[in-house]
Formats: structure tokens, sequence, C-alpha cells
DNA sequence: CAAGTAATCAATTATTTAGTTGAATACTTA
DNA sequence: TAAGTATTCAACTAAATAATTGATTACTTG
């Protein structure tokens, strides 16, 4: 009765039961990839990346639409976001081992002040801080925080001598597992800025049901561009 | 770096992986039980059960406490029912078979009405239904939603009379997926009574974050009645 | 239509996992 | 302390899974 319900259940929480495969959504909960660029991402091979793809694909967590030569794959939908967040949060709430690897990233990091989603909201609102955001340009282009402007690390040194002096400098990058912001900051802090960073990133924002900009948004499904007819398993 | 963490994520996934495993869950969330219990209510073996429960425990969704002769097992938080109506919502958004199941259920209890979360709280508040838990007694004792009174299935033909008449009742179950309130609706509307069913359950409720009635709350992890000292792997 | 490229599939191996059966633990209570 | 019971562990089998390699498919573009 229930059990097919269970069985289905399972299958997704199947589809989560490989490192390589919460890897590749967590790089795809930044921007949409092609299987070659999620490859080099996780460092897999193409065929085993494309495999893990397919699994993904299954369940509906991970959806892919031809893109001229390539195929771009995506999370489906915002809900697969929040739920990547909501199962790091609920990891680092019951696992100890989970909290251990989060207090040694805050540990590595403790020189770096931090402000939270609500603060940064009003600071923004005074228009107290500017935001930046330190990720590649292409993860910026696919959804940013509002109000900020793309100012990747990479590039950081060349370009912070275009942003103003008096205000003090906000920067956020993947989430809270990533020190993008983290070497941003410390290297604004040598060149004499004030800067802090969000401890958040886009997607955490997002599942928090708060506003993103950016990312023009493909349909979900415009079937004439679908990987293939569905089959029945 | 993350690699670890990402290993850990899917530690977790892996304990959602087992349609056994969400079953378990699924019945530690009505209320807390043995393992001679939940194996019986899953039609499992006591020892494939006990083991599923180490992996459950491992990555504390679930926790144990010995309690006289038993071991009494419940989910480690609230926050991993939440997970578990997560999971589902997210399923039945994006797994069209986990929607046909839906369907399938609801097409067979589309004589019965149905009544949604607030407006239930309005009703409840005017005074204008009496809601019943027609859940077994002990699942009502570990939580039930606030001014509900127990009325098992069981026992509703002999305790019906004892019922206001002229008000009408409000049935609610386990969830969306259990038939026990369409019963129930069914036997007292049989009876003249005018009655509805709550679309949600005790987990759907509380993972809302309304409030929830009863069920003692057994302190988190008192030592002394720990299964054991922890082991490092 | 032919050539070229991105992605998938097929076949394989080593590892992991669910479930069974029977024995061993850990605790309670007399 | 001894007996009794709930739970776990150990050993095993059958099935499922991740990753590798090499071949194939599906599409674009000249």
């Amino acid at each position: 009765m229930t059990a097919s319900v269970h069985e289905l259940l399972a299958r997704l929480g199947r589809a989560l039961a490989a490192p390589a495969r919460i890897a590749i959504m967590d790089v795809l909960a930044q921007a949409p990839r092609s299987v070659e660029d999620l490859a080099a991402a996780i460092g897999q091979s193409v065929a085993n990346t494309s495999q893990h793809l397919r699994i993904l694909r299954e369940v509906r967590l991970v959806d892919g639409t031809r893109d001229g030569l390539r195929i771009t794959y995506r999370l489906a939908s915002d809900d697969v976001g929040a739920l990547l967040v909501g199962l790091r949060q609920l990891g680092e709430a019951q696992m100890a081992e989970l909290r251990l690897a989060r207090q040694a990233i805050a540990a590595k990091s403790a020189d770096v002040a931090c402000i939270d989603r609500n603060t940064l909201r009003r600071l923004l609102r005074a228009g107290e801080v500017l935001l930046i955001d330190v990720r590649p340009a292409e993860e910026f282009a696919a959804a940013h925080l509002p109000g900020a402007i793309s100012v990747p690390v990479a590039e950081l040194d060349s370009a912070i001598a275009s942003l103003p002096k008096r205000i003090e400098i906000v920067a956020y990058c993947r989430g809270p597992y990533c020190m993008l912001a983290v070497e941003a900051v410390r290297a604004m802090k040598r060149l004499g800025r004030k800067a802090r960073r969000l401890e958040d990133g886009v997607t955490e924002w997002r599942s928090a049901g708060l506003p993103i900009a950016g990312g023009l948004t493909v349909p979900p499904s415009s079937s004439k561009h679908n990987l293939k007819r569905s089959r029945s398993s």
C-alpha cells in the first residue's frame, strides 16, 4: 500500500547517497553547467559524471536542456537547492563530524568578520555598505544577490581601485563552506579597505525566501529541447 | 577539502536510501517505539530492523533510550520529521510517479471533504468544529494537535454517541497517505454526523511551525540511559 | 550529406548493501 | 547471583552500485 511510496522516497534518498552526486548538485546550485565542466569540477571522468547525472535526472533533481553543441544541466527547481540547504543544516545539527568540519572552517577564517543576512539587508537599505559577489562571473550571471556587483576574486586586485574608498565592503561567495569571500576580505584589508564577509551564499539566501537577481530563467522544460522522450522503466 | 563534507552529507543521504528506513522513520514520526514494534510495523525481522536502526543512529536521525526492559527509539529531533515532510513534498513536486501515487490516494477518498490547516485553525478558534484524533491512543499520547480529543477509529462506533451532536467534526490521522481519517469520516457520515478530514497529520503541522500538545518530551540524551559509549569508527 | 564533437551506453570489476539465521550481549528483576 | 528477555552482533548470500574503458549515439555545422 504505502510500500510503493516508501520505495519512491527511498529512490530520492538514494540519489543523495553518493558524494559525487552531492558535489554535482553543489556546483549546479551556483550555475548551470555542461557534463564536461561538471566532470572537471568534481574530479571524475565524463562518463562517470554522465551516469550520476542520469540518476539525478531520473528522480528529477536535475534537468538538462540541449543548448547548441552541449547539454546544459541545472537543478530542476529552487526547491532542490532548498533541500540541499536543509540537508546540510540538519547534518550540522545532528552529526558531530559535520559540526567539526564546520568548526574547522570557521577556525580558518576567524580573523575575518562575518555578518548575517538580516544585518546585511539593513546596511544595504541604509546605503552603508557595498556588496560584491566574488564568485566567477558566470556564477554571478546565473544568479546573484540584489544590489551586488560582480568582482571575481581573480580580478579583485585590479578592480579594487575603481571601488569607492570610504564605504565598507561586504563580500559573499558560494556559501559557508566556500573560502572565496574570506580570501577576498583578507586581500581588501591588506589594501587598507574596511571589509567583511556574508556568512551565506546565494542558495541559502534563496532558500530563506529572499529575492534573487539575474539568471535568465530557462523555461523549465521547453519540450522541443528536451533530452529525449521519457522512457518507461 | 570540501570532499569530506560531501562524504558526510552523502552518508546522511545513504541513511535515507532504503525503503525500510523511510518506513521506520515514518512510524517513529507518530510515536516512539521498541525494535520489536517497529519490526512488526514495517514487516521485517527484528534483527534486520535493528541493523537499520543502527544505520539511522549512526547519522543521528534516530535516537534510542533504554526504558525498563526495552529500548525506545524516537526521531532524534523535530527537524528530522521536518526533513521527511520536506523530502515528501519535494518528491511530489518533482517525481511524476509519486504524484501519481498521491492522486491515486486522493481518488480513493474523493467522497470525503478535506480542509487545510488554516481553515481548521479558524474554525477551532470560532468553536465551530470538534477536532478528533483517530490514531491509536499511544500515538495521541506521544503528540497531538492542540484541542484534539483521542477517538481511535477502532473505538469510533462506541465513542460516537458521547460526542456532541450538533457540531461538525474534523478528523485527522497520520498524514496525507494515511486512510484512518477517511475511514472515520465515512463512518461518521453513515451515522448521520457532519464530518470532514484534515489533509495533514501531526508531523506536517509541526513542521509548519504550529504548536503541538502532549508527548512528555524525554530529555534528548540523558547520558546515564544512553545506549552505549560512542564508538570511534 | 559528411565530419566533428558532446554526451551516453555497454560491459566489466571491485565494493557495498539488504536480508537471513543463529549465537552472543546487556540489561532487569526475582 | 541466576534466570529471562530485548536487542545486537557475526557470518553469509544475493543483489545493487561506483568507477573504468571503449564503442555508440545524437546533434551541429560546414
